[in-house]
DNA sequence: ACGCGGTTTAGATAGATGTCAACCTAGACA
DNA sequence: TGTCTAGGTTGACATCTATCTAAACCGCGT
């Protein structure tokens, strides 16, 4: 694994979203709960949850490493743990673009955890 | 703690709910991030995240945990501790009425966290 | 070749998960 | 009233996983 625009690719749970109605219309599957759990889980840490907020809230959709790490009073691969657990998960995607990575959100994964949490029909 | 009504009552993180416009709207701040992580740790978990679709889509708004613990193949103590867990987490409500005790899920968190993920306005 | 930006590996510490045993509460029955 | 039984929770323990730092590594630009 090492070309630009693929490098850091891990895994894509992304791409294998099960299904879900919200979790309050039925029970969730064992299967379907097995795949998203993990997003939530990385979404279960006030870092990880920052990070994935300046992602997401990005201007161009997109931000650089470079200016996530000094946000924070952690090492750089601290961080980049940080972020390998919210790729691993489906939630963001990494590019690198010259020396710098650049990460962007996925808002598939996004709006299926936001679907599953909604309690009436209708979101986003 | 013993009451009926009140005997599992924990700690109230719902009632201390920030903020919170969309994490893509802008940057959630690290205190916030820091009393909203827990919730979505408490659903980082395959077990759990079934436990609250049954409380959640139960019939009658709560379900009794003699009607969850058959549906795992985990010991009564395990699943009264991840019960625990979603309780100080402030998804879950529990209320003892006579030798069962039921859940019932707490919309305001929900929201909050469904609204957090919702990638445009309008959630639930 | 050198230096810089990020990731990876390796290893110590802290926290989560699941089971057994003990406890508490509420209803049943004598 | 006293005791027995069943439903749930709590506490303590073994095991597994996550978090963090330090050091080594890789890709890119100069």
């Amino acid at each position: 694994m090492s070309k630009s625009g693929e490098s850091l690719a891990v895994t894509d749970p992304a791409t294998d979203v099960p299904c879900c109605p919200p979790l309050a219309a039925r029970r969730i599957p064992a299967a379907a709960a097995a795949v998203l759990a993990p997003a939530f889980k990385a979404l279960g840490d006030p870092v990880r949850l920052q990070l994935m907020s300046m992602i997401a809230s990005a201007p161009g959709g997109e931000i650089c490493v470079c200016d996530l790490t000094p946000a924070f009073e952690l090492s750089g691969p601290t961080i980049s743990h940080h972020l390998k657990t919210l790729r691993e998960a489906g939630l963001v995607d990494a590019e690198r673009r010259g020396s710098w990575v650049y990460y962007r959100p996925r808002p598939d994964l996004m709006r299926q955890l936001s679907i599953l949490l909604a309690l009436e029909a209708g979101t986003a």
